[in-house]
DNA sequence: TATTGTTATACTCTATAACTATA
DNA sequence: TATAGTTATAGAGTATAACAATA
């Protein structure tokens, strides 16, 4: 009951150990956004996201890469467009879709948030990491995520069973 | 702008990773835990916590662990007594407290869903890890998370202040 | 007919402040 | 006076379903 079968009690320690360090730190930077910069967490993302992805994306693009459900970012799009943090228009190519663009403000605002932010991740994760701990971690988390980003087709399933039947 | 200063683009890019797989692995296992056993992330963190320190604590032990408002676990705390899986009452040896206790079908909810838990966690995190990488892991995650642990007074601050001031 | 995105809605989680009671 | 916990309430995030427009 205490260390149930399944796994090894060294995989459970490392899970809890993964699990509870993910949550401090998110709630750490959640907070830190929220104060430095107004931001939600999402909304950190997807600027992020955007500049990295030379300023322009679709809603898609954005949804798959960041939040779980389209009614999710389109409700966090429109927090972004308020602040003027954004702009939404037509995408010239393909008329349904959106293209997301940043602004000037926007870029302005990650770039007031980024250094805070990434002094925050370093006090908390690596800090007091060795650089054989940075070699480990560098080494085993991204194949960790791109495994898991491998595995399920979430967040797009609700669209197509919900299309399934549309009686009278 | 795309690697701003601060973090090395290797820091940069396990930090990433870190969130990343962090977010998956609790967004998949959130949907197991409502799926599999109508329980919230905090309400199976709850029940495992008691179930782990044998059965009792009290609010404030919980808070600490698991949330970061008391207020917020009263309300988890509520819908697990409403659901028969936990009891609270009076702490006999300090009267201002509260004594959680789990209830058998608490331990037989949290029965029921581990084995499931451990095997979405399996499934994601440890079975495309070598056995160099869990050490790896196992050896850097713990010590991290106590690190983290250690850094900030969070969750009490809203108490303290305000109690400064009650004026009238 | 399938896809993009928005809307309307409802639900859950979380936090702040005010309050009771015990220490 | 300080602590444990609850309550009331309000705010933010998320998701489901229904919908309009385009491909």
């Amino acid at each position: 009951m205490t260390s149930p079968a399944g796994l090894s009690p060294r995989e459970l320690q490392t899970y809890f150990a993964l699990v509870e360090s993910a949550a401090l730190l998110h709630h750490t930077v959640e907070q830190h956004l929220r104060a430095d910069g107004d931001l939600s967490d999402v909304q950190f993302q997807v600027l992020a996201r955007l500049v990295d992805e030379g300023g322009r994306a679709t809603m898609t693009d954005l949804a798959d890469g960041v939040v779980y459900s389209r009614s999710g970012l389109t409700h966090q799009a429109g927090l972004l467009e308020k602040a003027g943090l954004i702009t939404r228009t037509r995408h010239p190519e393909d008329q349904r879709a959106t293209l997301v663009e940043v602004t000037e403000a926007g870029r302005a605002r990650v770039d007031q948030v980024m250094p805070g932010h990434l002094e925050v991740v370093r006090r908390m994760l690596f800090d007091q990491l060795s650089a054989d701990d940075l070699d480990a971690l560098a080494d085993v988390l991204p194949r960790v995520r791109d495994h898991m980003r491998s595995l399920p087709p979430r967040s797009v399933t609700s669209r197509k069973e919900g299309r399934r039947e549309r009686a009278s």
